[in-house]
DNA sequence: TTGACTTTGACTTTCATTTTCATAATATAA
DNA sequence: TTATATTATGAAAATGAAAGTCAAAGTCAA
């Protein structure tokens, strides 16, 4: 299990590699020290969270260099911009191919993802019928988690 | 129809009156002037775009005022927020319960409403699954519109 | 009309984000 | 390996949208 996630993690370690010669970028430990974290935790972060988070492992890492260096990841497509109107940018891996949609605990913030091919199609008739081109489309339920749930019945 | 649009903002009127008298506001006639334009015009505005247009028919209100006056609006609840991932916030005149979601175009902008009770209902069966509660949700379609399309076709 | 309120415009502040620039690190050519 | 050219970095400043401040102006009930 944990092999396959390494082994996941190098490929996109690759694509970033493609992505970096192609732009003529260079490498840097700091920069991949950053990448890696990312992809190791496979999660959704904002530029905030993983600066405090990478700190603790590479304490000389600049709030700029995390903002950089999540831009960079967003520009090759190891990840994904998405932001649920709480006023900061969030950066999810991107599972290429793979959409999803969230579910997201307003007390809590924690985020679920989920996808829902029936719900897709609808959205494929809708457009249809508006004579509308889909590109992406964005689908976010906000409420309460199971657990936060749990805890507001008990005030 | 005219008389039908006139008739409805009326009642939209009168229910910020409601709104005003309970938080103890007062009537000016700058106010009155973004209200009733916000009002008429019946589409999405961001500050921005109705202080320029408003400022078009009433060239005192200043940018401020504007800025104040939507959050008042969304609070009386006669608009409702939202984002469109563009950085800036627009406000919506809210239909009152009718929840609707929206059709992007990413080249010129409009925006197309609509409503899916099947989608709504997917929805539900989603939350229900991972035990969540959802309080609101946010469907947005992103592409290009019928227009856009077309002309995108010839290059 | 007064006096107690609210609203306004101009301004400042906040905060996330982006840019700048001098210095450090990296890659490539010799 | 060393020189040189380029990119990356950190700290600080700049930006831009949103929110707050305050003196002056407006509103309105008595």
């Amino acid at each position: 299990m944990k092999m396959k996630v390494k082994v996941k993690n190098k490929s996109r370690l690759d694509d970033f590699n493609k992505y970096k010669s192609h732009k003529g970028l260079k490498t840097s430990q700091k920069r991949l020290s950053i990448i890696e974290y990312f992809l190791k935790e496979d999660r959704h972060f904002s530029v905030e969270e993983l600066y405090y988070e990478v700190k603790k492992v590479y304490p000389k890492v600049s709030y700029s260099t995390v903002y950089r260096t999540l831009k960079l990841l967003a520009d090759s497509g190891l990840a994904r911009i998405c932001s649920f109107g709480d006023g900061t940018t969030r950066f999810e891996p991107a599972h290429k191919a793979e959409h999803h949609d969230h579910l997201v605990c307003q007390r809590c913030g924690t985020i679920i993802e989920f996808k829902s091919t029936e719900i897709e199609l609808l959205q494929k008739k809708i457009a249809q019928k508006h004579n509308f081109l889909v590109v992406l489309h964005k689908l976010e339920l906000y409420g309460l988690c199971a657990n936060c749930k749990k805890k507001a019945r008990r005030h």
